[in-house]
DNA sequence: TTTTTGCTGTGACCCGCGGCACAGACATTT
DNA sequence: AAATGTCTGTGCCGCGGGTCACAGCAAAAA
């Protein structure tokens, strides 16, 4: 278990955490330059667009900088633009009772957010948060919308992204109604697992691991002790550092 | 209590129930009739199209009957075609674990299901069933695809549609992962109530109920039982009847 | 009508997990 | 170096709720 010398790090966030990243929140509003161009092109909504299209959103697209810690928007709030990750983390979360909220998703480069209060012109459906310094595309309502209408192929790519959602949550729903902890916290952890076997560490807390699971923190540190003893994992520092992912996938497939 | 001589009944199934209502799977695959054509304006899908457009997909549209407790479609089925309620009620659910199911949605005349295999090409994410005898209105992709590249309003409003399942599938997320059982069965019971104050008779067993919360049979009978002996409800026969819904709203409030 | 089947109502039991409390380990700040 | 704050690691207690078991009942089926 020493012999990891390079092992691929899963880091959503700078180690030295919130705020003292100093406030990089100047807004770069330059429009159709490259980097605007470029950042369209690695994502999945744009990315299978002709040329031509790709430009013409591009034209649209206004740069804006977040810094590590910083709220990009709250559930409620009245939204009409939607954003695509440059640089950086943005961590999709849900309030619910009582200060407890649930974290949907950490967005990296080329995911986009904030599309189903543009889409539905309701008010935002979850709160977005920079996790680290971040840099992003905004995308307005008045822009997207006739933009949607003349590409029907980009309305279809964008039905498929939805569709995915969907699905995800519908299965995550099933997850918290019907399995327990050890196997939702598995799940998670192997979705933060980049594909390929080895050792990967990640710098999670286990707040934020509770907060994934819909867990307390309790659990998941008494959970993750148990897999360290039986030598599935490590914990160092405030690393998580996963030895044998096929033991959380034997798991998983047990049902 | 006593004195409710009329109150609205919700009734999705018929009470005698499942599989007596005879073979009714006859299928009637006329196309463009008049029926067709008014289901199609009850559904929320198509009725803000004009009247050309409806025609145009009204055409391709093709009547399907299923009897009571007739699976329509499986998790993991191929599926190229959506559907639309015009007659009956339809279930649709999503398997978990050893046998174990979740009510997603039951589905009365004008909603539409199966759009999400339809769009994105995958397999059927939930399975769906008629809770009673159903008459369906099919569209297959191949009439559904050049449809929506044609009418972007229909692909606005589909995504809406798409939108909406969102938002509700979150909130019911963080429902079940933060909210204990008697207050998911409160929600339940409220959305199912029409709107107006007063009683609602409503014939759901309680099986039914606890697959709608994520809890268990057992569970759902004791809080029902004690809501009957606060006044909240009255369970006579098999029929839950709200008295008060006021206080499960007080309930919800109170978070 | 009689039989069968499925739904309701409840008691007993136990486990998972949330909540509290607090100690120790690092990290960052001053 | 000292102080402060945040994260980790754990013991303990209590409750919500899942499971089993079984006893009425009511509605369909025979």
């Amino acid at each position: 278990m020493d012999s990891i010398t390079r092992a691929p790090a899963v880091m959503l966030k700078f180690r030295t955490g919130r705020g003292s990243a100093g406030a990089a929140t100047a807004m770069a509003k330059g429009a159709t330059d490259d980097r605007a161009h470029s950042a369209l092109e690695r994502c999945a909504l744009f990315n299978s667009l002709d040329e031509k299209a790709r430009n013409e959103i591009a034209a649209h697209a206004m740069s804006r900088a977040f810094s590590a810690g910083e709220s990009i928007c709250r559930i409620g709030d009245h939204g009409d633009s939607m954003m695509a990750v440059v640089v950086g983390t943005v961590r999709i979360s849900f309030p619910t009772v009582r200060g407890k909220e649930i974290i949907l998703a950490d967005l990296r480069p080329g995911e986009l957010f904030g599309e189903i209060a543009l889409l539905d012109g309701r008010s935002r459906s979850a709160n977005a948060r920079a996790l680290t310094n971040c840099q992003l595309l905004v995308l307005a309502r008045r822009d997207v919308l006739p933009f949607l209408e003349g590409n029907p192929a980009a309305c279809l790519k964008l039905m498929e992204m939805l569709c995915a959602r969907i699905r995800h949550s519908d299965e995550r729903m099933a997850d918290i109604a019907f399995l327990n902890l050890p196997v939702r916290l598995a799940k998670i952890l192997l979705s933060y697992q980049p594909a390929g076997r080895g050792a990967t560490r990640l710098s999670l807390s286990q707040s934020e691991l509770a907060e994934m699971t819909g867990g307390t923190r309790e659990k998941v540190n008494r959970c993750l002790r148990a897999w360290q003893r039986q030598g599935i994992l490590d914990l160092k520092n405030r690393w998580t550092i996963i030895l044998k992912p096929e033991a959380l996938r034997k798991l998983l497939d047990a049902l």
